[in-house]
DNA sequence: CTAAAATATATGAAAATCCATATATTCATA
DNA sequence: TATGAATATATGGATTTTCATATATTTTAG
């Protein structure tokens, strides 16, 4: 994986977000994710898909859900970055937002 | 600035190469690196507008040259995934290429 | 000193490419 | 069959790039 590609699967805010909810939170279902961020079930899949597809995310079927988490292989300077993120000051209204409502259902 | 702006500024590969060319090298020239990156300077000079537009660049005229350098003020979120890249060994060689032509004439 | 040429950078407009989203549908499992 | 997840297609919109040219500064010629 290169940097910029990396860096672009970033640049999207939904994938941002649900990035940032399973760094913090573990893995979790498409479905819970989908609730959490309040977006269609067919665009959180595809940008899941996005990060699984790329090596960020991987994904792991336990009846009838999809569990995604953050692939165990990723590069030390991916991990970094999305630790650095996650302890971060930056992130706004919409991520605590979105940890809130996960946090209702899990 | 929101995080996926600042991650999508990074989402291109031009604007990366332009970055961590100066996070190593500090303020350069318009031309130095157009001739660096081996990009035409129509290019290169959108892409450190869009770096400059959104805070995390700076530029100053000197005669008839213009230096872009990393801004001041930046968050220190931003600064710290900088560095990170800076000091990284997942740079290859297209990175180390420009790095290589930008020392030639410096 | 002034006018013209040369150099450095920015920008308008058009073309090409890429991305995200919505809707509808399909696939897989229970 | 019902539920959860993935995918196909169409579409609107954003991004990137190029070419030509504009602007600003410096140098050179007269």
């Amino acid at each position: 994986m290169q940097p910029h590609q990396f860096f672009k699967l970033l640049s999207d805010e939904t994938r941002l977000r649900c990035l940032l909810l399973i760094a913090r939170h573990g893995p979790q279902r498409v479905s819970d994710i989908t609730y959490a961020l309040q977006e269609s079930q067919p665009k959180i899949s595809r940008h899941l898909a996005q990060l699984r597809t790329l090596g960020v995310f991987k994904d792991e079927r336990q009846g009838q859900w999809v569990f995604y988490s953050i692939a165990n292989n990723i590069p030390g300077w991916c991990r970094k970055v999305i630790e650095g993120m996650a302890v971060s000051n930056c992130l706004q209204e919409t991520y605590q937002a979105d940890r809130n409502r996960l946090l209702e259902i899990i």
